[in-house]
DNA sequence: TTGTACGCGTTATCAA
DNA sequence: TTGATAACGCGTACAA
């Protein structure tokens, strides 16, 4: 096999049609996995497309044909770890139909957001999108693609469902749950921190966390409800503020592992022994939890599952709109434990 | 201001070369900020840009042009923090000069690396790229760039700077700086974690702690070099195995955060009082700091600093090979204390 | 300083 | 089932 390919000197369809004796329409068909090509013809093309190491140029792709064979990924910055799981469960689903995901951090609230989007549209020419919380929600946004007509789909949306395909938990069964497991722990006074305002998510999770709160008959107090973030910084002093209050919660239950390790953070500086002072909770992606002592109880957000899905919902050629729900766990660690009586 | 682009219509600098009346040329020459354009026409053009809301086709741009505006970023995945950290790094420098990141996450020892390395290359005709550890030392990959004749940058190489630009910190100062922190103190018998034998940075750090321990008087002691692999899991292994040893380190020092962690939780794990019983300290880009308790102790890699300045130097025109150190800092926190006496 | 004509490598259209 | 040819939207080379 003849490796040389001299700097410069690009291999195009042509050189495969003249190895595999065909016409480049013909290797393009191959290359496109058309119908109506020979059985003798394709396994030709495809040896002279392995012989030659053969690529396609993506401009070349996008220039003269309806698909560019690229989406992107519009996400957010909750934390580096979701982003991180976000790009790799799309990138897998991708790899799978050969389509490139063009993904960037994102600075929240960026100015230059819906500038980037069109961009992508624009520019690049994106087969479509996927959104994150808490862009999957922008009215601005979900209007622009509207608009210039491209496809989407949306990670955890909290309304106007019918506009695109998407994916996510319930989060309000997520919430429920650890509530009920913290209840069922002998917890009647439990903290709860919530994610931030902007993102569906918050609202979903605190709803849950109330469900389990009423349906055992425990009243909600509204001195227990911490507003958060969803960062590390918003937890630490959520959670500060709830264990100064004069009659301390039993446990705390924040709505993102990043807060968790926050509230962990704040009753590790008020010198309390956890989990038997304290017992906390998170609802995250399972980023943390093995970075924190004691290991957080959480519920896991598959993310990465949640990232393939969105890319399955996108590459599909079926253009109806989807949803898709994906499973979470309840992980029960150490660091909720039954009151001491 | 007439926004009403029609799905469909796509825009091009036909259109804008009409609303300015100028030829299509002098809107490309505009475009790529090319000398020798009117400052009327300029100005009529961008005018016209502006108003019409133009973006050029990359596709376009690639197949006709000698750029793509599209650089790669390889980086394999020492944690997520610092993928984020490159990502935004890169991004950051990129945009002032409107060329569009191209990344992913790698699976760290994955076989199709060199593929997607030539998918770059052939599918996207990179117009560089930008090399991350340990992928910035594989001799395959350094090799196939030079046969392709690809620009690229690497970030904290060990071998072959001849080779191409590249961005650093002095490791080895920086891990003996944190080590005579550690005697300055009063330890002397530290314990110290290697990073992955596979990352040049491993190699340096283990020099500069025993140089550190060198110049102190202190006799280098085997049995407290302990092999981990940058990651949480083999931190807390290692922790584990120097916290056992009979004549237990005073301190430990370990290649990266990840692992510093993985240390505190091993001490928790046995109870221990930090850093009463044992002083840890971190090598790394001081993305966990935050979330562990007690914040360690760590030398910041400034890794998002290192990442902008090789995408400066990526972008540089100016094709010689060059060299940019970073400065690092020593953040000194509670998790170091003297030696009770 | 500005404009014209051509080519980049692929897909789409239409004919064979 | 295959092939010839015309786009696609921009940059390049050269002419004006």
């Amino acid at each position: 096999m003849n490796d040389s390919r001299a700097a410069g000197a690009r291999l195009t369809i042509k050189d495969v049609a003249r190895e595999a004796g065909v016409s480049i329409k013909t290797v393009s068909r191959v290359l496109n996995k058309e119908r109506y090509v020979g059985d003798a013809t394709r396994a030709r093309v495809e040896a002279a497309v392995a012989a030659l190491k053969f690529r396609p140029s993506q401009a070349a792709r996008t220039l003269g044909g309806r698909r560019s064979f690229q989406i992107g990924l519009v996400c957010d910055n909750p934390s580096p770890h979701y982003v991180y799981e976000m790009q790799s469960g799309i990138r897998d689903r991708c790899e799978a139909d050969g389509v490139r995901m063009i993904a960037q951090p994102y600075d929240r609230g960026s100015d230059r957001l819906l500038d980037d989007i069109e961009a992508l549209i624009d520019g690049i020419n994106v087969d479509g999108l996927i959104l994150t919380p808490p862009i999957t929600d922008r009215p601005a946004v979900l209007d622009l693609l509207a608009r210039r007509n491209v496809r989407f789909v949306r990670v955890s949306p909290g309304a106007q469902l019918e506009t695109s395909s998407s994916v996510f938990i319930d989060n309000r069964a997520g919430a429920r749950i650890m509530t009920e497991h913290l209840i069922a722990l002998g917890h009647r006074r439990i903290g709860f921190v919530t994610g931030h305002p902007d993102y569906a998510t918050s609202i979903q999770r605190a709803a849950g966390h109330r469900d389990a709160l009423v349906a055992a008959g425990i009243a909600p107090d509204d001195a227990l409800v911490v507003r958060g973030d969803y960062d590390f910084a918003s937890g630490a002093r959520a959670g500060g503020q709830l264990l100064a209050l004069d009659d301390r919660p039993t446990a705390i239950f924040a709505s993102s592992d990043d807060m968790a390790a926050g509230v962990l953070a704040a009753a590790h500086g008020l010198g309390l022994h956890l989990p038997r002072d304290c017992s906390v909770a998170g609802f995250g992606d399972d980023a943390l939890a093995g970075y924190v002592w004691p290991p957080l109880t959480t519920i896991r957000q598959p993310t990465r599952s949640l990232a393939w899905n969105a890319a399955d919902l996108l590459l599909d050629p079926d253009a109806r709109i989807d949803y898709r729900e994906c499973p979470f766990d309840l992980i029960v660690r150490a660091s909720t434990a039954p009151l001491e009586s």
